[in-house]
RNA sequence: CGGGAUGUAGCGCAGUUUGGUAGCGCGCUUGGUUCGGGACCAAGAGGCCGCGGGUUCAAAGCCCGCCAUCCCGACCA
């Protein structure tokens, strides 16, 4: 491909909008443009990467006995409503009415139509298991849009999902794209880690996401370096490092603390520190109200706290409702006389003599001891993970890494196929619901995340991979004949080998050809000048090295093709490694 | 939806305080000279100053309303 026909609009700046790194190169390097908020034209060069991440997807989804299918972006109201998800699913379903004034909504996600593809085809288990995926767009009304690609209103992504007759075959239909999702991102040339993670309104019992390890990404990974358990910040367990205290109890006593809500205010004026005392936090549930309690330096992990009392809905309680509750307002709560079920994290059952609020207007209790002063429902790990602790599973200290979330793999169980009536008849005639899994994989996310973690300051890294072409061919002077004859024979050759060229044909100074080389990132720089003519050669600069390398041109079609296939070789090899790996877990 | 900010040429910005009919850099066009890290000279093209209304002899600027975009919080691939 000729530059100087090729429609790749470079920027020397970047736009003002783009803030993230991504954005920033995703503009400057002519891949996207952006129609709306979070609505993104894909340019030629741009698709060619996401075609390519797409096309890994599909071989490895094939190759996991996954079949592709490619169902509608519209979808009817009528389905939504059968799954309950038409009231359940929030402002993020972009719903409308057709002109015989029929409700529809434009696909956020795809388990009713798949569920109402499957049921009344797939009778018997002898059919089972099927997994059916596709790769389309979707389209999430997002309240913010942010961040270029990483979140967009109209994104692409792969969505997979699986049909199984029992649990057994579920968890092997699950490990299977465990595998799969394993290899795909290292094919894609990605440092990543799989993790632990909560579940979200999708539902199941537990999932794993796919994080590529980024400095910019908006997840925190909690990973154990010993036994390999690696969660997501949101759910990660965390080993108590803390000893029972042994002092004596002292006398419950009530403490003037005028106007002090927060822990820091009432530390700051009892002159103690945050760990002697203790958060007494009201949430409202499905379950009714409760408190829990974690100790004034940590924070309390909701989603522990959701699944501990099995609740689907867990907020906040307003400050009026704290007050019905507690008798108390706001940032004076304690567990003495609460009626509500308490719970306690595991930290707390270890302190004697805490500070906690009094239930009333500006007064704190020093002195409070569980089971003297007030009984737990339950003592349980509450608390968010922080630096410097333990993991749950072995007791090593965590690692911590930022990461990008690019896929979930969820258990779906009979989420979908019960309230959907979708049933085959089991070995026994007996009529079942399907037991479903559900595989996502964010595409043009993943192309950003590739970004995200694979650049410097004058532009995008591509691994091999997934890179839009493989060489990026460059004459000093392509008006300079003896230049140009080589280039020419030079790229035909390449082509020749199938190997995606990129000509820069421009007549631009040299310094401009480098920086756009630079920007967009092509691993393979050839390059051909007056100064490598006069030995024979062609300069080989790969864009993830600094090295330069004198070819012979004779040998140089060759050269570069060898070069490719061992990098490809070396992606391959890793891939096998990690995905043993991850057979093993 | 709450908080903050910004809309002026394809891109980055100045001009708005103190109203007088729009400017800089990059890019683009033409000609010439250059050619190993965003070259140089010369001549050009390009703007409902986000939209609507108001004030005024006169509005990019002042007033009112709206819209869009970006950033910070709740969602998620």
């Amino acid at each position: 491909m000729k530059l100087s026909r090729y429609y790749l609009p470079t920027y020397r700046e970047s736009p003002a909008e783009a803030e993230v790194i991504s954005h920033q190169l995703m503009l400057r390097a002519g891949m996207v443009k952006k129609l709306a908020a979070g609505i993104y034209n894909w340019l030629p060069f741009g698709l060619r990467a996401l075609r390519k991440v797409e096309e890994i997807i599909r071989e490895e989804m094939n190759r996991a006995g996954a079949q592709e299918v490619f169902l509608p972006m519209v979808q009817p109201s009528e389905l939504w409503k059968e799954s309950g998800r038409w009231e359940a699913y929030g402002k993020e379903l972009l719903r409308f009415q057709d002109r015989h004034e029929h409700e529809s909504c434009l696909g956020p996600t795809h388990e009713e139509v798949i569920v109402d593809l499957v049921r009344g085809q797939l009778r018997s288990w002898r059919q089972l298991p099927v997994n059916l995926y596709q790769i389309q767009d979707k389209f999430r009304d997002e309240i913010r849009p942010r961040f270029g690609l990483m979140r967009g209103r109209e994104f692409g992504m792969k969505d997979a999902y699986s049909f199984d007759a029992d649990e057994p075959g579920a968890e092997k239909s699950y490990q299977g794209m465990y595998a799969a999702y394993s290899r795909i991102f290292a094919r894609c040339g990605l440092e990543f880690r799989a993790v632990e993670a909560v579940t979200g309104p999708i539902g199941g019992k537990f999932s794993h996401e796919f994080m590529v390890l980024a400095d910019t990404g908006e997840d925190t990974l909690a990973v154990c370096p010993k036994c390999g358990y690696a969660a997501n910040l949101e759910k990660a367990e965390v080993k108590t490092a803390a000893k029972p205290e042994t002092d004596p109890e002292q006398v419950l006593e009530k403490v003037h603390t005028p106007g002090r809500r927060t822990v820091e205010e009432v530390c700051a004026f009892l002159k103690l520190a945050p760990a002697n005392l203790v958060k007494t936090l009201i949430f409202e549930s499905d379950k009714g109200p409760v408190a829990a309690m974690v100790r004034g330096d940590r924070e309390l992990n909701p989603n522990k706290l959701q699944g501990l009392i099995n609740a689907d809905r867990l907020e906040m309680a307003t400050p009026e409702r704290i007050q019905e509750l507690t008798k108390g307002p706001l940032g004076f709560s304690g567990p003495v006389g609460l009626k509500i079920p308490i719970y306690l994290d595991q930290e707390v059952a270890l302190l004697k003599n805490f500070i906690t609020g009094a239930n009333e207007p500006d007064y704190h209790l020093l002195n409070t001891n569980l089971t003297r002063d007030f009984q737990a429902a339950k003592i349980a790990d509450l608390r968010v993970v922080v630096p410097g602790d333990f993991c749950n599973r072995c007791g090593s200290e965590y690692h911590f890494h930022k990461g990008i979330e690019v896929g979930h793999i969820f258990k779906l169980g009979l989420k979908y196929s019960k309230p959907m009536n979708a049933t085959f008849l089991d070995q026994n005639g007996k009529e079942q619901f399907f037991i479903m899994g559900c595989y996502g994989i964010g595409t043009s996310r993943t192309v950003a995340a590739s970004i995200e973690q694979n650049h410097d300051p004058s532009g995008i890294i591509w691994p091999l991979s997934i890179a839009p072409f493989q060489i990026y061919l460059l004459p000093i002077n392509y008006k300079d004949e003896r230049l140009r004859k080589v280039t020419d024979d030079l790229a035909a050759e390449l082509e020749k080998l199938g190997l995606e060229v990129l000509l820069d044909d421009r007549e631009e100074s040299p310094g401009v050809k480098f920086k756009d080389a630079d920007l967009i990132g092509i691993p393979l720089r050839i390059l051909v000048g007056d100064k490598t003519l006069a030995k024979d050669s062609v300069e080989f600069k790969l864009r993830n090295q600094d090295k330069k390398e004198l070819v012979l041109i004779s040998k140089a079609a060759m050269a570069a093709k060898e070069l490719i296939l061992a990098q490809l070789e070396a992606i391959s090899q890793k891939t096998d490694r990690i995905a043993t790996q991850a057979s093993k877990l």
